[in-house]
DNA sequence: TTTTCATATGAGTATTCGTTCATATGATTG
DNA sequence: CAATCATATGAACGAATACTCATATGAAAA
């Protein structure tokens, strides 16, 4: 790893450039947990999971119905939300109700789709 | 697939919820665009060559030099940064300029780390 | 207290994804 | 035009992860 960490010559290295990122970029600990986060979104399942608890508040089997999507296949992905803390959950007899515990996963999200959508403008106008 | 989606008896189908959930979410296209977006997030390595390209423009072997990666590490991540339009660049003699291509970027970060920095300052008063 | 229903969970498998190594490309320099 | 330098790219391997199937749990109903 530290033999092949070249640093082309002496053109290259932009060191006031390097130094100034740096100074301002997130700590270590901080891009991992980001990056958890991220990944929690990264997969459309799970995404999907997420949208729809963003309006309701809805039991796994609700969840089922409505993305199509077996109950083992929603569980296991509810987990994950839970292990995170970005969902919480509430019995109510033999159902159990899922909603979000997150007042940023929203605007996370939109902020994304308006990212989305101009695009989609932009290259429709092409 | 069909076979096992169940819907829990008579109890369950919280048929209005699910009805105004499904009137109010994204198109299942867009859902495809929106993961795809957060999973060039959710990986480190690649999460910081973003927040990297967030305060300058850096050549390949800058960002080696400031994330301590090799070449082929930094160009194939490049590379799918390229593809979604994530970033753009510019050649100058031997060497390749990256510079993020994204106004919206900058704000979905944010708006991850101040969850993650509020998420650390509750857990840290408990 | 046995059965049923909604949900959770573990193990196994398949697939996706990141890294590495080797090599290619394309611009510059001698 | 040969050599060198910065970067790109393809193939192979390994690790992570999503899905499926089978089974467990825990509440309610019979």
């Amino acid at each position: 790893m530290e033999e092949d960490k070249f640093v082309c010559s002496e053109i290259c290295p932009h060191f006031n450039k390097i130094n100034n990122v740096k100074s301002l970029e997130p700590k270590s600990e901080e891009y991992q947990k980001l990056s958890n986060m991220f990944k929690l979104f990264s997969d459309e399942t799970r995404l999907r999971i997420i949208c729809s608890l963003l309006k309701e508040e809805l039991c796994v089997c609700d969840l089922c119905e409505l993305l199509g999507l077996n109950q083992s296949q929603v569980s296991h992905q509810l987990q994950l939300l839970r292990n995170s803390k970005l969902v919480k959950f509430r019995r109510e007899g033999k159902q159990i109700f899922y909603s979000l515990d997150d007042e940023h996963v929203e605007l996370i999200i939109q902020m994304a789709l308006n990212h989305i959508l101009e695009e989609e403008k932009k290259n429709g106008r092409m």
